[in-house]
RNA sequence: GUGAUUGUAGCUCAGUUGGUUAGAGCGUCGGAUUGUGGUUCCGAAGGUCGCCGGUUCGAACCCGGUCUUUCACCCCA
């Protein structure tokens, strides 16, 4: 008996009613970017892997799938190392290419590299899979799609305005409801900065990322644990605690902050970025959450992240600004900023909810009945007629009993079934079944779209 | 990477203290109905009980390993 087949973990099959759905979000979510002056790019599905190595941290690297090389790849590896069992080292000598992780560091590579053929500031977006060697969970696969936008090359607060923009209009277009989650890495900087911990940001930042989630008390004792001294946690508490609408945040920290430089430069940010999305009256609220840290560790100003207000499932959307991602490349002051939809939770949040219109999932809309040779021959020709009038038809391409055919129509949810048999034949004219109504009647050809399109 | 959890028909699940031939519903296919679907009735096909090993006279059931599912941690879309 042959071996029961299977997919790797983490990875899915998609059917065609979730080809469907899917393509429904990715149009939506390209719509939108076009519709901001985006173009598309692609870049391919494996990297050098010296491009990805060291850009998404120590963690990072550990969840990146690697391909072994070509031909007798072990014949050219350290024996010595093999015989250790390093594998740590031993991929390093077998192994030379990657999936990518993300799209950010592969358009980094690609702004970097056909920097004289591009025009800036450049703006991309990028839908395509990237690959995480993660133990899956709810919402967590190891393939699934980004929809990337960024613009690179410009430091205009502008484009932070512009993608919070983009993300109302996509949601609204989608109909899910969500938040913008808003912060700054300088303020970030800043508050490491004022008490006395410059060097300790990732560690501060990582541990308040989890306030909402562990609390007050574990955040505290996690800065303790990682070797913050007492007075420094003390001295965080008045920015913990801080609440009210974004305005009273950012006053209370402009005075927490009045001695940092940095700090103070990314309430200004904020400011500004808050005041013309205030202005423009987006359906989504703008919230700004000093507790929003976000992982990646090259992000330098403006921090994103976007929950669904109606299903528990982190978060459907992220980014920020960087400024120097591309300096690893060797194109140094080259700013940029951007976001990524996460499609399959997007995918996941429209499914719990419903929302897909109607319309969306709708395929064949007409069907023609097969009889045999001679009418297959006449349904084929008015098929064609069909199909101008743009109506979606196909014929059942065997000449198998009608019943059969009958459910094959009602299985797919088509609309029109069209049958010609000898007589209508004869009379040159078609007949029409709608299978909502159960009724039919026998028409002319033009009659019969007449029927068909304003039936739909 | 750490700690749990799941696996029986295409799908959802039963399956007694370990005991002959592993069941149901839904779905699929065929028929009742040779030019009419959904409803109904009748019938059929479909299982190495995830895989490998162990205990036992005997394992779907007990034990070990492995893969897979789901979840938490870490991290993240």
């Amino acid at each position: 008996m042959a071996q029961k087949p299977s997919i790797p973990k983490g990875t899915r099959d998609f059917s065609p009613l979730e080809m469907v759905r899917r393509n429904y979000i990715f149009d939506t979510i390209k719509g939108v970017f076009r519709m901001y002056g985006y173009m598309p790019i692609e870049t391919p599905a494996m990297e050098n892997l010296d491009t990805l190595l060291g850009k998404y941290g120590e963690e990072g690297d550990k969840l990146l799938f690697k391909i072994l090389n070509s031909g007798d790849f072990l014949s050219k590896a350290d024996k010595a190392l093999l015989e250790a069992g390093d594998s740590g080292r031993v991929t390093g000598q077998i192994s030379e290419k990657g999936l990518r992780y993300d799209l950010t560091v592969p358009f980094a590579r690609f702004v970097v590299q056909h920097q004289n053929d591009l025009t800036f500031p450049f703006k991309r977006y990028q839908i395509q899979p990237v690959w995480r060697a993660d133990r899956p969970q709810k919402g967590r696969y190891r393939e699934f799609f980004q929809c990337d936008v960024d613009v690179i090359g410009s430091d205009g607060l502008l484009n932070e305005v512009e993608l919070i923009q983009i993300v109302d209009e996509v949601y609204r277009q989608l109909n899910i409801r969500v938040v913008v989650k808003l912060n700054n890495r300088k303020v970030l900087a800043g508050i490491a900065e004022i008490i006395g911990e410059p060097n300790r940001m990732v560690d501060i930042t990582v541990a308040i990322d989890k306030l909402e989630k562990i609390g007050l008390q574990k955040v505290n004792q996690e800065l303790e644990d990682k070797g913050l001294s007492n007075e420094a946690i003390s001295k965080l508490q008045p920015i913990l605690a801080l609440s009210g609408d974004n305005f009273s945040k950012l006053n209370a920290l402009s005075s927490v902050l009045a001695y940092s430089e940095v700090g103070l430069k990314g309430v200004d940010e904020l400011k500004i970025v808050l005041n013309h999305t205030k202005s423009l009256g987006l359906n989504t609220p703008v919230e700004v959450d000093l507790t929003l840290a976000r992982g990646l560790n090259y992000y330098t100003g403006a921090i994103f992240e976007v929950k669904a207000l109606d299903v528990e499932i982190g978060s459907i959307t992220g980014g920020g600004r960087y400024d120097d991602l591309t300096g690893i490349f060797g194109l140094k002051n080259v700013s940029g900023v951007g976001i990524s939809f996460g499609a399959d939770r997007i995918f996941d949040v429209m499914n719990q909810l419903d929302l897909y219109p109607t319309d969306v999932t709708a395929a064949t809309q007409l069907l023609f009945v097969n009889f045999g040779e001679k009418e297959a021959a006449f349904a084929l020709k008015i098929a064609n007629t069909m199909r101008k009038n743009g109506i979606r038809t196909e014929i059942y391409p065997d000449g198998a009993k009608m019943k059969k055919q009958m459910n094959y129509a009602d299985k797919k949810g088509i609309r029109f079934v069209a049958i010609i048999g000898e007589s209508e034949l004869n009379s040159n004219q078609i007949t029409i079944k709608d299978m909502n109504a159960g009724t039919q009647e026998t028409l002319s050809v033009e009659n019969a779209i007449q029927t068909v399109v304003s039936g739909l």
